[in-house]
RNA sequence: GGAGAGGUGGCUGAGUCAGGUUGAAGGCGCUCCCCUGCUAAGGGAGUAAGGGCUUAAUAGCUCUUCGAGGGUUCGAAUCCCUCCCUCUCCGCCA
């Protein structure tokens, strides 16, 4: 949620800088209109319970010296003075409801540094790594689902048969792929993050805070019963451990990082990526994630930037950096890079990490402050987060990637220590 | 799921079953000052968050918040109702 404040001071830079997104910014008119008017309701409203206040005290001395008599004129008055109040009390409430509705829905700032386009064709490349399109063997070129059928590793056919389309599972030494992918994600960052295993499932508000409600409710899985959200990412809870809460600057920034499954509805896409492991509904994914003060976040997004890069190219796959752009921008974020993985089977770039930094937008709608220790008072802190590893995406490119002439697959050096033995699969 | 106890500030803990400067005693912690070879001990002062308005600023005024919501009342931490959560015991269970 942006700072409504920015709003009242600044209106036309903020809408200006929303715009750059692409998006409608009639609400941003809207909203400072109510905002006006809910505050000027506000003041009458307090100046009432002021005056009621005070004639409350009176009537109460008044009791207490045995004069009751004087009282009830004033608890007359006090009584209307009442009904003016909970009339007005009613319409600022309102106001207020619906501004916060609106703002809501509002999305973040780009920063300055975002660079500007309109879609996804507009990002910009800030570096390729690895081989180029032309140098893969033809024994790579074969898409991850036909090599997982092959060597018994990957079975859509019975995920399918479980749990419908766009679900995966993976068998003997594909499962053990996976886990092993889990453990070096999680290993390499240990020195840094704390390890947290939250739950999968969460509060409406717990959405509300990272921006994924209430705007995108059909992407998210809604265990109706219990009004309990299956989380897209990790991102989720981990953006609520502090909620409500004042941290001391002293332990910023706070770095923690989760193994969790995602789940996904992709409602937007039915039909697109639906072969394999290229768009499914529920997967592993490690993330990283910190919590720092405005001074500290350029480099922890860098931080996170590098750790999400150096896993994928530790493993020697092909991949590259997008700044994104204004309008590719994700809702919450500021500022976004996106790593993709090259799957020479599928022909295709996967994302497999977005690192971004949300400035204050998540963080006001959490309510994570921290304790400055020159400036007094309380400011809202920053996020940032990426993935650290996304399995399934990185199993493909792996498998496609390393595929020998003979059909079968090597393990890429880092993943060996968490492959009981096993060098290659066959 | 059943029975009981309870949810108050950074923590702890009074106040609730006699409703009236109680945003809330005391203690701990923290900050500053004094005392003091050093440390410890001691003495003093301060110490919730959020919103609005005024101000160049320091600051001032004001409203809200004692788990959440509603009700009674001139006035609610305190009385009534509903809900949520925590703890203990029982049941069930990985």
């Amino acid at each position: 949620m942006i700072d409504i404040r920015l709003l009242r001071n600044d209106f036309k830079s903020v809408k200006k800088a929303i715009s750059r997104r692409g998006e409608d910014t009639d609400s941003l008119d809207l909203i400072i209109g109510l905002d006006e008017k809910q505050r000027s309701i506000a003041e009458k409203r307090d100046q009432l319970r002021n005056e009621i206040k005070e004639l409350s005290r009176r009537v109460g001395d008044l009791h207490k010296s045995g004069k009751t008599d004087e009282a009830s004129p004033l608890q007359e008055s006090s009584r209307e003075m009442r009904e003016k109040e909970e009339a007005l009390s009613e319409e600022c409430d309102q106001l207020s409801t619906e501004i916060r509705e609106l703002l809501l829905r509002v999305p973040n700032i780009p920063a300055e540094e975002c660079p500007n386009g309109e879609s996804a064709e507009d990002n910009v490349v800030v570096r390729v790594e690895g081989q180029s399109d032309e140098a893969w063997e033809n024994y790579q070129r074969v898409p991850h689902w036909e090599i997982g059928e092959t060597l018994g590793i990957l079975d859509v056919e019975r995920a399918t048969k479980l749990s419908g389309a766009m679900f995966a599972m993976y068998t003997g030494l594909g499962a053990t792929l996976c886990r092993a992918l889990i453990q070096y994600g999680l290993d390499r960052n240990a020195d840094a993050y704390r390890e947290i295993r939250p739950p999968t499932l969460v509060l409406t508000e717990t959405m509300v805070s990272t921006g994924h409600l209430p705007k995108f409710a059909d992407d998210a899985y809604h265990l109706e019963r219990d009004d309990l959200w299956a989380i897209p990412t990790a991102e989720v809870p981990l953006t609520s451990y502090a909620r409500d809460e004042i941290i001391s600057e002293s332990e910023l920034p706070m770095k923690l990082m989760s193994h969790t499954s995602c789940f996904r509805r992709e409602a937007g896409s039915a039909g697109r990526d639906t072969r394999g492991l290229l768009r499914v509904h529920e997967f592993d994914k490690v993330e990283l994630l910190a919590y720092a003060t405005p001074e500290q976040a350029q480099e922890v997004h860098e931080d996170i930037l590098s750790r999400a890069e150096s896993a994928i190219a530790d493993l020697g796959l092909s991949y590259r950096i997008l700044d994104l752009c204004s309008g590719d921008l994700g809702n919450s974020s500021a500022r976004t890079f996106d790593i993709e993985v090259y799957a020479p089977g599928a022909e295709q770039w996967l994302e497999v990490s977005s690192v971004s930094w949300f400035s204050d937008y998540q963080a006001r709608r959490a309510n994570v402050r921290y304790r400055s220790e020159e400036a007094k008072g309380t400011s809202v802190v920053h996020t940032l987060n990426g993935s650290g590893l996304a399995v399934p995406r990185v199993w493909a490119a792996i498998v496609e990637t390393y595929r020998q002439e003979d059909g079968s697959i090597r393990i890429p050096d880092p993943l060996l220590p968490y492959m009981q033995g096993v060098k290659s699969i066959n």
